[in-house]
DNA sequence: CGGGTCAAGTGGTCTTACCACTTGACCACC
DNA sequence: GGTGGTCAAGTGGTAAGACCACTTGACCCG
């Protein structure tokens, strides 16, 4: 029997929801102005503080702009969000967007490396003996999912390790639009499971301090997974 | 007769700052319940829709969780917490964090890199027009603070140019986080008024289509503002 | 001790009313 | 012709009070 965790979404969360995808797909131009408040309340069937509650957030996420007295109206979220939008946009309509997976596996490539050599610079003994110990359990595990999660708390690891706050902020972003595709992503990723090796390497170069050496050894952790996933999107993309 | 715009703060903007804050500040511990909304509302003698606006924005901020018929409570935003936090972060108390700043730094030196080479990969001969337009005002402009807001548009070129989702959004979230303190950091790049040639080197890499000079020629842009600002923070550390 | 019951407290929602602000039309006045 | 004043309508901002839905923990029972 396996029981999935019961969710409730509140009426605000919902607004927001819709909000928010019609403004990503468009459906509202920039430029344009939402309905008003009261209006909104009326045709959803809810009330308005419950309406303000959610236009408020979306708002917050910089996708609106509400001023006191005049309309609210859609901002171009390509300039004004941040990457907290990004979890949104990675998965939208329960279905990955390609294209912005694609530019996900690219910052990764581009970004973890550096983390990667922070850490070896800063973090010491201490945090080369956690990174073995995931390493350790990463070759016992043969079953993907976990696989991957395990993937991730090395990193988390790592960033920890780099000591910098921006890395750790951009890393929980970027984990938190990873996770929901982790199952997804693992039933593609099952061939890697086994390549500890490099993850092994990397742990050496962190506890060696070489700041180089890890970077170099970050990338080689990263590549198979990226080509593996590049393809499968392409494959993807095919079919459709 | 120099004039600024009014700023009018809602209620709920105001208690958003203020729980904010004090989760920041640690002055609400991890784990630790907030007081009710009703007993909120009476102790800063607002309504309660009010303070629901404010809690709800925190909460998605990450900072707080909030639970249908238990309390809410502080979460630890070094965990939950997305870039997006990064300008509250970075200025508090009007005062800029030197920490975070040399985190800032830090990232820009890691990432600024391959955005260029990404923009030089992909932007071609148009976007190189449009970085010499820049470099054009650049040269043009000997006042520090214009001077540093036609960086920061050169650097947009260059991200609009990597035409990467998640390198605008991270850019996005870094400039919010700029923007703000630009005037104060201006005051201390002043020296580097003038030094347009990186700027140019960088823009013919993007002409040349070239991603590796691309990399390197903006190592060369980046390293003297942050060795400037560094040294600057470091003073500022010294003083106190 | 396991399990059911219940009351208290908390967040979720609705309704209604009023205040503060923006907008645009209209109109006097120079 | 333009300047500024006035006003009404519409919008977001706020308040108050009442219920509903849920969690928690104390309590009681078998």
């Amino acid at each position: 029997m396996a029981l999935r965790p019961v969710t409730r979404r509140s009426v605000a969360d919902q607004v927001f929801d819709q909000v928010l995808d019609d403004v990503l797909d468009g459906e509202l131009a920039v430029g344009e102005p939402l309905p008003s408040e009261r209006r909104l309340a009326e045709v959803l069937g809810i009330s308005r503080p419950a309406v303000r509650e959610a236009l408020q957030r979306v708002a917050q996420t910089g996708l609106v702009e509400v001023r006191h007295g005049g309309a609210t109206t859609v901002r171009d979220f390509r300039r004004a969000a941040g990457l907290d939008l990004l979890p949104r946009l990675l998965v939208r309509g329960g279905r990955l967007d390609a294209a912005i997976a694609r530019s996900v596996i690219e910052a990764r490539a581009e970004v973890g490396p550096g983390i990667a050599a922070k850490a070896a610079e800063r973090g010491g003994p201490g945090l080369a003996a956690e990174l073995d110990r995931v390493v350790a359990e990463l070759e016992a595990t043969t079953e993907s999912i976990r696989w991957q999660g395990l993937a991730l708390d090395y990193w988390d690891l790592l960033v920890d390790g780099a000591d910098s706050l921006v890395f750790r902020l951009m890393f929980n972003s970027l984990r938190t639009a990873y996770e929901p595709a982790l199952p997804a992503l693992a039933a593609v990723l099952g061939a890697e499971v086994g390549q500890v090796e490099p993850y092994r390497l990397l742990a050496a170069a962190v506890r060696a301090g070489d700041g180089a050496t890890a970077r170099a050894a970050a990338t080689r952790v990263l590549t198979p997974t990226a080509e593996a996933l590049l393809a499968a999107f392409d494959a993807m993309e095919e079919d459709a």
